[in-house]
DNA sequence: GTCTTAACTGAGCGCTCACTCAGTTTTTTA
DNA sequence: TAAAAAACTGAGTGAGCGCTCAGTTAAGAC
């Protein structure tokens, strides 16, 4: 039963990180939580630093993955139909990956991504992708009529920056997000089809 | 010219804190952007936890009091104009205050919050504080018919989220919140009209 | 001027933590 | 099955950190 520590390793990492940031979590509790030797972490993953940045990287291969499926799997009436779903889609996502969410909610990576091109780079290729979903909605429902005449890039942003703060809102525990939902689909619904 | 060390130390604390995070921000830091020493912060502070505590204890006491002058001063005809204004408002301060809102948007104080009452206090306070504001220019609102049925708390809540995405994504560098603020006084326009 | 109190100093202490490395165990290769 | 490679171990190390404390300096009281 030697190898695979790896994964575990990635695991527990992932979980530590999102529950009390890079620098609180300590390179012992990963070890103690895995029953991997502290040495064992260093050999698979050089530093703290890098195996901050491999979970970033594989959580952007996961996001990536998962908007290409969606994209082509999903083949809704409207436009205004898709935003609404892909407001669940996000939701859902978040709430099955909810530790990596919690990662991306935290302002740590945004401070390393000032330092590092690598970790600037899977930040906005992250956001970019859920940004890109709802433009891409928008420019259809702008098509077949159900989205009125909005800026579709700029229009996505406020509407993913809306779903997000709720998300956020949820995970700080100041309001709860099933609550809001209702109230999340009703607002792009209005800022969509008003103008 | 001895005296008021203290003043000194919670402004470069304010810095440090809001560019680099509680743990990343060492002592000796502080000590050399201000010239006292880090005896000195201890004698005012108690500890690093303290001082944080502090900073964050004067950050809600003057976000209270921005709430009260503007809520005495401000007199506007509708409460739709007044959700409008609100959101330049939070901007502005934002701005006037922007390494405070960055130890808000950082994860940090959450994260102490769940140990420690005193910091979830505060956290709250400052959240309801804003999300009351909006409540309160949306039932204006909806009793001069500049704004439609909505539910007033829910309803803030999701525009004050909004407003606050923007401004985090300008502040991590994302997009400008500049660019967005027509975006944004649209999109809460019609949230609250279209009903 | 003298006494008291408050503000301030910085070398030093104890502790934590990321990372090293020489050695062991397992898996793969031939 | 023997040799080579890969996975793994954990005591040890050294750098860095928050905080202490005995002492110094300045401000205010009388």
């Amino acid at each position: 039963m030697k190898k695979n520590k790896k994964e575990a390793i990635l695991n527990a990492a992932i979980k530590l990180f999102s529950a009390k940031g890079f620098k609180e979590t300590h390179m012992s509790e990963i070890s103690k939580m895995t029953g991997a030797a502290e040495g064992t972490i260093v050999y698979h993953f050089k530093n703290k630093e890098n195996l901050f940045l491999t979970i970033l990287t594989e959580f952007q291969e996961n996001i990536v993955a998962e908007f290409a499926r969606y994209n082509k799997e999903k083949k809704l009436k409207t436009g205004l139909a898709m935003v609404e779903d892909i407001i669940s889609f996000y939701l859902q996502l978040a709430n099955s990956m909810e530790d990596r969410f919690l990662l991306l909610h935290r302002h740590e990576a945004y401070v390393r991504a000032h330092a590092s091109a690598a970790f600037r780079t899977h930040l906005e290729a992250i956001y970019t992708c859920f940004v890109d979903m709802f433009e891409r909605a928008i420019n259809l429902g702008k098509k077949d009529g159900s989205i009125g005449v909005v800026p579709a890039r700029k229009t996505a942003i406020i509407i993913f920056g809306m779903v997000d703060a709720v998300l956020r809102f949820n995970t700080y525990g100041l309001y709860n997000a099933g609550t809001l939902f209702n109230e999340l689909n009703l607002a792009s619904r209005r800022i969509l089809t008003a103008g």
